[in-house]
DNA sequence: CGCTGACTTGACAATATTCAACAGTAGTGG
DNA sequence: CCACTACTGTTGAATATTGTCAAGTCAGCG
């Protein structure tokens, strides 16, 4: 399970053998939470972050007139709180969208890495700044794309981020999100969410039913959502 | 002029006198850029980072189509771009908007205090990291918050974060940003930024003129902002 | 069978954008 | 010193995009 996390680091920088061992020891005991479930709580105090084993969870952030943002999508592999190692209390919520799998990974492991494996310490540091720079993305999206780029930004970003940790097939995958959190995610109310995915789906270029997103013109929805993947960091570094 | 930048670090942890040393030694150079000026493009291979002494700086990201969205803005103590020291390639400009003086950080010696320093390299993670809650807190606000209250939320940060660097006086501050660049910054047009702004001024929440902003009606300025500042982790915690 | 939640639709309203124009200011160069 | 230019701020009118409200279908489930 935890071969989803490697998958992402590897793809970004050399992990020794030895690290790999470490990395594997992080996780301290397995959760399973139920899909709605708060898994974290803004400004709650931290001793431990968790590693998404299976599943989807959400960062999200509420204003007190109910309305919700959520700041990044979560699947396998991710570290869904890593921030929470030097932050100790998280500016959001993590709540789970499906049922999920969890590695609880105590601080004080982290700790370890920090004084004595310099370089993992970098290679988890690059992650929080990928981290960072999908949140600058979604901002760019929320900030300056359409309803339609937007959608078709976010398919598009899944549709890598998913395919990394081998959770795709021939462009399509799985969706758990319904169209309200869908429209959490794009900045947008659920009816607006309603007719544009019918637009994305008129136009040929995806198809979305029973959970499952398929993008079937891939070329002409990149292009509708000016995607490029550069800030995704899709090539391995020396550290 | 780097007292700045400790101010901000020791705000949220304890520096030692020693690391105080070694901080005070990061930076190779001064340098002096124009308003305008790109420091940083997007893609470009990093050797060394950006600490800014004096000015205002924006990291930015382009559409192919012309519309810019500033994701951040940097003030007086800010790292712009430590990010990059993991990073390698930003997925962002960094464009000068007043005349700024920079201060260039060499990778080799982050990488020094990576390798020796491992509680200030903590101390480093933790700067990135409450960055991006910086930026999270923006997508809330292009997400969910009307022009208004999105306009009054940024004066409300820029007053928390110029005060902890000795730059307000009264709950006033210079702001150099012209209406286009502000417009920029909240994911609006410059004629709806400057009716937005009238309207402020209007219901007395704030004064703008002369590049200064005024706050007027601090309470209920934040009470439209829905500003609550947890997210820039104003506390001291032990790393 | 009657709920409930997810999705869908139509009519209408609010928010923000576009386009066009003009005033004021600062800087440039003759 | 003045004409010229360019940028910034401002305003009005028309338009587009997205939101609100209300209602209805459909499927799954106790």
């Amino acid at each position: 399970m935890i071969t989803a996390h490697l998958k992402n680091l590897r793809l970004r920088s050399e992990i020794s053998s030895n690290e790999e061992q470490v990395i594997r020891g992080l996780v301290a005991e397995t959760r399973r939470v139920r899909a709605d479930e708060f898994v974290v709580r803004a400004g709650e105090q931290l001793n431990s972050s968790l590693l998404l084993l299976d599943g989807w969870l959400v960062r999200s952030k509420d204003l007190p007139s109910g309305e919700r943002q959520v700041l990044e999508l979560h699947v396998a592999g991710d570290f869904a709180d890593l921030h929470g190692f030097t932050l100790k209390r998280l500016d959001h919520d993590v709540i789970a969208i499906s049922e999920c799998t969890i590695g609880v990974v105590p601080h004080d492991r982290l700790m370890d890495i920090s004084e004595h494996h310099p370089h993992l310490a970098r290679v988890y540091w690059l992650a929080t700044n990928i981290d960072a720079a999908i949140t600058r993305e979604m901002a760019l999206s929320l900030g300056q794309r359409s309803a339609l780029s937007r959608m078709a930004h976010l398919f598009c970003e899944l549709n890598v981020r998913l395919g990394i940790v081998g959770r795709t097939s021939d462009d399509s995958f799985e969706f758990p999100l319904t169209q309200r959190e869908l429209s959490e995610c794009l900045g947008l109310t659920v009816v607006h969410v309603n007719r544009t995915l019918q637009e994305l789906r008129r136009m040929g270029f995806v198809e979305a039913e029973n959970r499952r997103i398929r993008i079937v013109d891939k070329a002409r929805l990149e292009a509708l959502a000016d995607f490029d993947p550069s800030y995704l960091q899709l090539y391995r570094r020396p550290l």
